[in-house]
DNA sequence: TTGAAAGCGCTACCAA
DNA sequence: TTGGTAGCGCTTTCAA
């Protein structure tokens, strides 16, 4: 079923035939109802590849995430395939998580699509250099800007220094932050907002799961500092440290306050309900989509970096109000 | 950058330089040094659409699903991308919830790759007829089987019966069911198993989100009926009944039970924990992903339906134990 | 072991 | 308004 049956059936060329399908020329009402047609008889459907081939383009653009794991990036990239979708464009997913070949799995995708997608830690500096350099136009969402590259983000620095205000205010002094600030961007700024802001913080670094919250908390609890609130790096980091004091018989948030980032559903049904802060997760992929499409569209802005806003989420687990 | 620039530099033919990249044939052992420098020093990547083009194949699979909203399609995603991945095969997404041109987006997506998984009732029957008869192969996921097209769904009339079975043993009675069966194979299994179990169920029908079921779940409650216990079509759809007994300061499990389905990670963190049916999701996706691997490699096996376990998780929103 | 060349299916330019 | 045809970049016979 190529575009010669449905020439031979109507009786045309096969450049009236792309003239009809795709509806870029004048074509005689006549002319065209035959074409439309054998179309219809035929069920013909162009192929992608010769389309892409002719036209050097593919219509698609890919995201590359970390992890697929958790409600955070599910929610970014609901954002980004809406947005993508309603562009017209087809949306390639890669999680880089335990893959040895990152830049071999960057560079396939790269390939396939006019444009990519990077979100945190997903792809090494060097690999975005290198495919950048190569000419594939990018966007780097929620992570530092590389080389000029266009990059979404959300404020971080500043929603922990609001936080840490926040919890001096509870009367909190004891700090402890409970995440890895070398798994994502994210995690560091938010460290970073909280040091600023308090006297000292302990870090535990730890993976951004329940099960390695609830580890890391353990750790803090059994040290012979008591924590006094637990600052954990995402809200499952939070939820598990809510367990390892529950198990141990604390009283949240009068023994010990824990707050989490990004206000996942559990937030609210959790008993205390978790302090977070609410990102704006759906709009990160979306403003995502939008900024890959006007460089493929030919803008011609100086690069810019796009800074969304995030908002403390106040719930009983940082203290009494 | 073409594979004539390598072929020039290297001073041999394309043909060459393919045999080199792809590692096809014979080549002297000088030829392949030279071709690959002259690769390397070019940062030659072949183009992806005219390798499509000319291998009649695209190395990649795509999976169609209602929506990208909360954990449960997120869950099975992880579960596909991850097992396609290994695989080879590059993954394309498409959520068609509140699109209206069903069809077109998944011709288009057909027209892409090797092969399609569809979810749920994310595509039409008649569509799927179309796309599978024009001989794409497919993958139905966690729906009816439709023209003997490969299917992987999990076990849910059978866990219906036990989440029945067991809340009788509690004494529980008045039966309300949440949740559209209209909207997902999955909830018309679990309410005919329910049916099928006790002697009257009630039925609200309502989306499958949080808000919907703390709809639901206050016309249930402001009905002359006082409900014993609220068994929602999935977790979502029972967090959101619980916020709304909570509101009427109904004590649960004694006032009112609630069950729910997923196991999402809220339903073990709500209070009191909620009891539910944990399903594989991530086997799921990556049985899905398989399967349809299956087919591609010219596997010829009869028509089969993969059904997966599930099981029922106790909690104590179900009544004490 | 290598090269020449015929496709793969489509787009878009140039003539008619 | 239409047809002919030269690419698009690669794979893979077929000969040498």
């Amino acid at each position: 079923m190529t575009i010669h049956d449905v020439a031979d059936r109507a009786g045309v060329s096969i450049a009236t035939v792309s003239r009809v399908v795709r509806g870029t020329a004048r074509v005689a009402d006549s002319t065209r109802a035959r074409v439309t047609q054998a179309v219809q008889e035929l069920g013909f459907v162009p192929s992608r590849s010769a389309q892409s081939l002719a036209e050097g383009r593919h219509a698609a653009n890919a995201i590359v995430l970390p992890d697929l794991a958790g409600p955070y990036y599910a929610e970014v990239l609901l954002g980004y395939e809406e947005a993508a979708g309603e562009l017209g464009r087809s949306v390639l997913i890669r999680a880089t998580r335990g893959r040895a070949d990152v830049r071999a799995l960057v560079l396939d995708l790269a390939a396939r699509v006019d444009g990519l997608v990077i979100l945190g830690y997903s792809v090494p500096d060097d690999v975005i250099r290198e495919v950048a350099g190569a000419g594939t136009p990018m966007v780097l969402l929620a992570r530092e800007q590389v080389d000029r590259i266009d990059t979404v983000r959300v404020r971080n620095t500043g929603s922990a220094t609001e936080l840490a205000r926040h919890l001096l205010d509870h009367g909190h002094r004891t700090f402890w932050f409970l995440g890895d600030p070398a798994l994502s961007p994210d995690v560091h700024e938010r460290l970073t907002g909280l040091s600023g802001t308090v006297d000292r913080v302990r870090v535990i670094p730890c993976e951004l799961d329940e099960a390695a919250g609830e580890h890391a908390a353990e750790t803090a609890l059994a040290g012979d500092t008591a924590p006094d609130v637990l600052v954990c790096a995402n809200d499952e980091v939070a939820l598990g440290a809510m367990l390892a004091c529950k198990r141990r018989g604390l009283r949240m948030p009068d023994e010990v306050a824990v707050t989490g980032w990004d206000d996942v559903m559990a937030a609210r049904h959790v008993d205390p309900g978790l302090t977070t802060v609410r990102q704006p997760m759906r709009e990160l992929g979306a403003h995502a989509a939008l900024a890959l499409d006007n460089r493929l569209s030919g803008d011609d802005q100086p690069p810019y970096t796009d800074v969304l806003p995030s908002r403390l989420v106040v719930r009983a687990s940082c203290g009494h109000h």
